[in-house]
DNA sequence: AACAAATATCGTAATATTACGATATAATCT
DNA sequence: AGATTATATCGTAATATTACGATATTTGTT
C-alpha cells in the first residue's frame, strides 16, 4: 500500500536512511558545500547561489535541520545557518562505518 | 512544478544525491548488510531475510542494482547477488570524501 | 505606526517512491 | 512435455517529495 515498513527494521537502519535520505538531493549536496565554503556563519544568501525559489530553499532547508544536520541562528533580521558540528560528526561516523563495515565477497 | 532540476547542479552533486538516494531506506541497508554478511556470493534468499514481500524485495535490489551497488549474477534458477566491489568502492570513496570536506564554522 | 526585507508556511500540482498481488519469464526437475 | 522454483515485471493504490506562487510572520528601518 505505499507507507514505509520502517519498524520492521533496526534503529541503526533507519537512522542510516533518513541521513541517506537527507542528502538524498541535489540541491542539499548544494547546500551543505555552501555552508561548508563560507567558514563564518554569516549566511542567508543562500536562495541566491541555488536555481530554486525561495519557498523550495525553504523547504530544503528544513529538511537539513529535521535531520539535525544545519542550525538556524536568528540574525536580526535574517537567519544564520550553519553546520550542526555535533550532529555532522556523529552522521560522519555512522555513514563511514557502514561504508567500510560493506565488504565485499567476489 | 515537481520534477528534480537535477541539470542545475553539477554531475559530482547528482552523483552524491543519488548515491545517498540509493541508500535513503531501510531495507537497502539491510540488503547490503546481508550481503556484505554472507562471505560467498551465494544469495538468493534475501526474501526470506526482510519482512518484504517478493516483488517489493526485487525492487529495492534493481534499485541498487541501478545505482550499481550490487550485482547479479545468473545461477542456474536463481540469482546470486553480491556487492560490486568496484562500483562500491568509488561510491564510499565520494561520500566519504564529501563526508570530510564538509566543515563547521561554529 | 507604516514600510521594507528575510524567512517560513500554506495550498496545490506534478512526479516519485513504496508496497503488494497477479502474472510473466526462465531454468531445473520429474 | 508438464510441474516446480526463482526472479522480474505489470498494474495499481497509498504516500512522499519536489517545486512554486501566494501569503503569513518576524524583525529592522524610516
Amino acid at each position: 500500500m505505499g507507507l514505509s515498513k520502517k519498524e520492521s527494521f533496526s534503529a541503526r537502519q533507519n537512522q542510516l536512511a533518513d541521513l541517506a535520505r537527507a542528502l538524498a538531493h541535489p540541491a542539499r549536496i548544494a547546500i551543505l558545500e555552501y555552508l561548508s565554503k563560507q567558514n563564518a556563519c554569516i549566511c542567508g544568501d543562500i536562495v541566491d547561489q541555488l536555481p530554486l525559489s525561495q519557498a523550495t530553499v525553504s523547504q530544503h532547508l528544513a529538511a537539513l535541520k529535521q535531520a539535525g544536520l544545519i542550525r538556524g541562528n536568528i540574525e536580526g533580521a535574517s537567519i544564520s545557518y550553519c553546520i550542526n558540528a555535533k550532529a555532522w560528526n556523529e552522521a560522519k561516523e555512522l555513514l563511514s562505518h557502514f561504508l567500510v563495515t560493506i565488504k565485499q565477497c567476489c
